[in-house]
RNA sequence: CGGGUAGUAGCGCAGGGGCUAGCGCGUCUGGUUCGGGACCAGAAGGUCGGUGGUUCAAUUCCACUCUGCCCGACCA
């Protein structure tokens, strides 16, 4: 390709909002183009990296014997109220009408469109297993799209779907996907690691995020350096210990303004973890059946020395989303807040307490009065509610598997596996027959990448202060090719025998100055640069310089084409 | 959805109730340069996000609205 022809421009200036280095690159290389809020096009450059992507994620896939297909963006509302997730999912999924005022959607997923191909190819347990992937456009109108391409609301995902008749089908195909995708992201280049995570919104039990570790990593991942346990936060164990001792009376202190565990402390000249706090919140049920909508207040108690956690919180409640509770709410529950406790709540109120705290004796806690706390309460005795772990994973705290400290760290999530289990076949009714003739539901899987992010971490993984540098693997272009001397023949000479050899060569052939040619050269970063001077020129030579290194070499022009190709070689061996 | 911030040339920014709305970079033309974002000379390019109001006069003041970005809520 020449740069005289290539649609897009370098800027010399980051453009406002570009807040992360790999961001600014992807933008002033001219990979990408912002067209509103979450919404990019891919340029000549970033489409291209993209492919490069997209074929690694082919080739893995395929070689897990999945086949190809290509789903529907728009999808009708009546799959997805099959499912009940046309009403459960919030606005985060675009509804309209068509002419005919039927339902719509946009699929940000595409579980209910599978399990009705599925439904309709699957009858007999010999069909069975089957593989499909996609890669296919995601709508999902985030509130709040950020840092560039990592977090969008239009989005290339490659989505694949497994259909099994058993547990241990799915365990296999899981499993594979779970090596696969190690490959794919190693052949990619980026380092990533698998944590444990939660199903959300996919249902399901057994999942698995793969996350690169990055400080403009939106997720936070608890791990542990000595026996290699890792996990989202959200779902991140870890191992407590209780304070057991013999029952006392419970008995109403005086603790005037001790609205904060730090105040009652304080107050009370105690350590937290001897204190329970209450965190209030206002869980909203959706009923799958006919999308109606049900308030309840959730308390959750954690020891007064933790935090909870409220994805774990929305799940051990069953909430279907979860907001804070307004003072009002709390008072109308029957508690006090900044004295709260589930002691007297009203009836209806969802009562969550962690084992932390359900496992310990003689806690101090709210007394639902302005005021005061009650010494020595107890799970079990003055109330009750369903017992979970609900507090959240710090770093320090203890590894629930080996003893050892754990840590915390952030991470963007780049793709994850799922065991749906027979979430969906048994809502769409996708069942199979077996040998004795018993009508069974499907056990199916499902996998993401997203594509487009994969990029994003790999520019946030590899750039610096002058540009880009992706791997040859994903990278625009194989050669950058410069050529500075007056001749412009000897550079359309060599650019069309590197180009006739099969490189993929970006020809820089406009009328800029050096700096300007190495300058963009650098921004758009193609790991190989070939540069032909007056006076290497003179000797039949060029330079060659790699991007992610400073040293340049001199070879003879003469054997150009076959030394390129085997640095290139070189280079994808490595 | 709450809090903040911004919208003026392709990009980054300045300005300000009335005058020809500027600067840097980029773009175009001519010339000189020609290995790390060259120099000189000339030029093009803007209904100052939109709507309504105040005013003799609004890009500037006011109201509303749309859009982007940041923090939070949220999120695969």
């Amino acid at each position: 390709m020449r740069m005289s022809k290539l649609f897009s421009k370098t800027l010399r200036e980051a453009p406002n909002g570009a807040d992360t280095k790999g961001y600014e690159y992807l933008l002033r290389a001219g990979y990408i183009d912002q067209l509103a809020s979450g919404i990019f096009s891919l340029l000549p450059l970033g489409f291209r990296s993209i492919r490069k992507i997209s074929t690694i994620v082919r080739e893995e896939m395929d070689a897990l014997g999945a086949q190809e297909i290509l789903m529907p963006v728009v999808n009708p509302g009546d799959i997805w109220k099959e499912t009940g997730r046309f009403y459960s999912i919030d606005r985060e999924m675009t509804r309209f009408k068509d002419r005919r005022d039927s339902d719509m959607c946009l699929a940000m997923t595409h579980e209910e469109c599978c399990t009705d191909l599925g439904r309709n190819v699957i009858d007999s347990y010999k069909r069975l297993p089957l593989l499909v992937y996609q890669l296919q456009t995601k709508w999902r109108d985030d509130p709040r799209p950020r840092a560039g391409l990592i977090r969008v609301r239009e989005f290339t995902m490659k989505d694949s779907y497994s259909f099994d008749r058993d547990q241990a089908g799915l365990e296999k195909v899981y499993k594979a996907h779970y090596d696969a995708y190690f490959r794919i992201y190693k052949r990619c280049g980026l380092p990533v690691v698998a944590v444990g995570s939660d199903s959300g919104m996919m249902g399901g039990k057994v999942s698995h995020e793969y996350m690169y570790l990055s400080p403009i990593g939106e997720d936070t991942i608890i791990t542990c350096p000595s026996c290699g346990y890792t996990a989202n936060r959200q779902v991140a164990r870890f191992k407590k210990t209780y304070n057991k001792e013999e029952l006392k009376e419970k008995e109403l202190v005086s603790t005037p303004n001790a609205k904060t565990i730090e105040d009652l402390c304080k107050v009370l000249s105690i350590e937290s973890e001897r204190t329970a706090k209450a965190v209030f919140m206002v869980g909203t049920y959706i009923n799958d059946k006919d999308g109606s909508e049900e308030e309840r207040l959730i308390v959750g108690i954690v020891r007064g020395d933790m935090d909870v956690e409220e994805n774990k919180l929305q799940n051990a409640a069953r909430a279907n989303s979860m907001r804070p509770a307004h003072e009002e709410e709390i008072i109308a529950g029957g508690m006090v807040p900044g004295f709260g406790s589930p002691i007297g709540c009203k009836e209806g109120t969802v009562v969550v307490v962690d084992d932390a705290v359900a496992e310990s004796n003689n806690l101090v806690a709210g007394a639902n009065k302005e005021g005061y706390h009650y010494l020595n309460t107890n799970y079990g005795r003055d109330y009750s509610g369903t017992v979970a772990d609900i507090s959240s994973a710090k770093d320090g705290y203890i590894c629930p598997d080996c003893g050892q400290p754990l840590r915390s760290s952030k991470g963007v999530e780049v793709g994850n596996i799922f065991q749906l289990g027979t979430r969906y076949s048994e809502a769409m009714n996708c069942y199979y027959q077996d040998e004795n003739g018993e009508r069974k539901p499907v056990i199916m899987g499902s996998y993401g990448i997203g594509i487009g992010r994969l990029l994003a971490c790999l520019c946030e993984e590899y750039n610096d202060e002058k540009g880009l540098k992706l791997p040859l693997a994903v990278a625009p272009y194989q050669v950058h090719l410069i050529s500075l001397i007056k001749d412009a023949e000897v550079g359309e000479r060599v650019y069309n025998e590197l180009k006739n050899a099969g490189i993929e060569v970006l020809y820089d052939d406009r009328k800029e100055t050096a700096g300007v040619k190495f300058a963009d050269a650098d921004l758009i970063g193609v790991p190989v640069r070939i540069t032909i001077g007056a006076r290497s020129f003179a000797e039949g030579k060029y330079e060659v310089k790699l991007r992610k290194e400073d040293s340049v070499n001199l070879c003879s022009l003469d054997s150009i084409v076959p030394d390129t190709q085997a640095l290139l070689a070189k280079l994808i061996r490595e």
